[in-house]
DNA sequence: TGCATAATAGGACGCTCGTTCTATTTTCTG
DNA sequence: CAGAAAATAGAACGAGCGTCCTATTATGCA
């Protein structure tokens, strides 16, 4: 309805911005449903009716905050390894560059993981947004993985479901024994992990001995659960 | 100062085992955060204060829920493992019963899971005890790696640790991609993950032509990074 | 420089939270 | 069965929450 494009409000979407930054950082660390107004209000030095006044509700504002979080990962992660021929490079450097961002909010927290857990059973239009989200970059590592299987750099018969659902996994264990734990290395297993997806690996194999009838026994125990 | 030890009492033990079955299964869809002495009080047919009486705060009752996780999960998990014989079936009965517990869990939620991603930050007794219990479930699985290991099924330079991270990390993907995003097949791809993890696999590897090229500029991508 | 308007502050609201206190009911035991 | 002790209910508290309403201050344009 309102389509009208007035002039840009400076001051207001300036403070609108800062606020949303500061909730962003502060949704990192305490979550998305622990990012609280009041709080907020505190941080910017602002009364909270006035920050609330930049915002419908509370759900808006934890949109807004979303919205920005894709944003920046888009623009750390997604876009600069476009630039990387496609195939096996992009691959590898949307693993690389999501890696060095997850890295770097250990301290802070990675709100599409967070956010996961604390919307898998919530439902309403900040799960819709964040699934969206998760949706996207999932799609775009299925897509990369499909390149690189049509570039002839990845084997014709792999699973870029199965693909995604590991890097997914090395980087969700990353996130956790880092962030939780707080156990050092997390990084560099995620590194060598990823290695194993693409290239094999020689250790922690079965020894080719044993292979054969503990490949049957994994099989029985799977079924009889 | 009232350590004459009394007979147990029967009534109030009662109630208590059973508010703390109705907590758990409150924590697990909401989160241990999210757990409310109202809520539960509701769903016990009970009083505020006839449900907080039981517990000396809601930090005794959110420990309490903690621990009755653990014991099933010990119970369900990792006893009947045990049972196996050492080594690689021990591992692999591990795992298939962790893949399985957190199936069922799909429709509820795991706490260790989902207590990871709210105490990541959160210095306090619940992260110390839910710490020390998932602290505990990944020497268990270390321990398993290395018996596997000496018994001559995984290759003696096999990494133990890298071999943790990585089931962590299969069942952490299920557990995000089944409960949250609720994309079927999740539990497939963990226990492919898991046989490509311990036997190696064919597929999704890098095909030879480029292999050692390839690897090369993985290596400068993670250096400039 | 004035004036409309946007931006912010301040206070109050209804609600839910964990917790405490006191009274009442239930349970167990001598 | 009676009486002590345990279990539970009910009401109230202070605090924090999101939100709304009404002033007051700051901004930007004519």
């Amino acid at each position: 309805m309102n389509d009208t494009h007035q002039k840009p409000l400076r001051k207001g979407e300036q403070t609108r911005a800062a606020i949303l930054e500061a909730a962003l950082s502060l949704a990192s660390r305490e979550g998305l449903e622990g990012l609280t107004i009041g709080v907020l209000a505190e941080r910017m030095g602002m009364s909270k009716s006035g920050v609330f006044a930049h915002f419908g509700s509370r759900e808006d504002l934890q949109i807004g905050v979303l919205r920005l979080y894709h944003q920046q990962f888009e623009q750390e992660v997604f876009y600069p390894s476009l630039r990387e021929p496609r195939g096996l490079p992009r691959l590898e450097s949307l693993f690389a560059r999501w890696v060095a961002r997850v890295s770097m909010e250990i301290a802070s927290g990675c709100i599409y993981i967070s956010g996961a857990a604390e919307y898998d059973d919530r439902p309403g239009a900040i799960r819709e947004q964040l699934l969206e989200m998760v949706r996207l970059w999932q799609v775009a590592l299925n897509k990369a993985a499909k390149q690189a299987m049509q570039e002839g750099h990845l084997s014709p018969d792999t699973d870029p479901d199965q693909l995604v659902f590991e890097m997914y996994g090395l980087v969700l264990a990353l996130h956790h024994d880092a962030r939780f734990i707080k156990r050092p290395g997390s990084v560099e297993r995620a590194k060598k992990g990823f290695e194993r997806l693409m290239f094999g690996s020689q250790d922690a194999s079965v020894t080719s001995s044993v292979k054969q009838s503990e490949k049957k026994s994994l099989k029985k125990i799977s079924k009889t659960l």
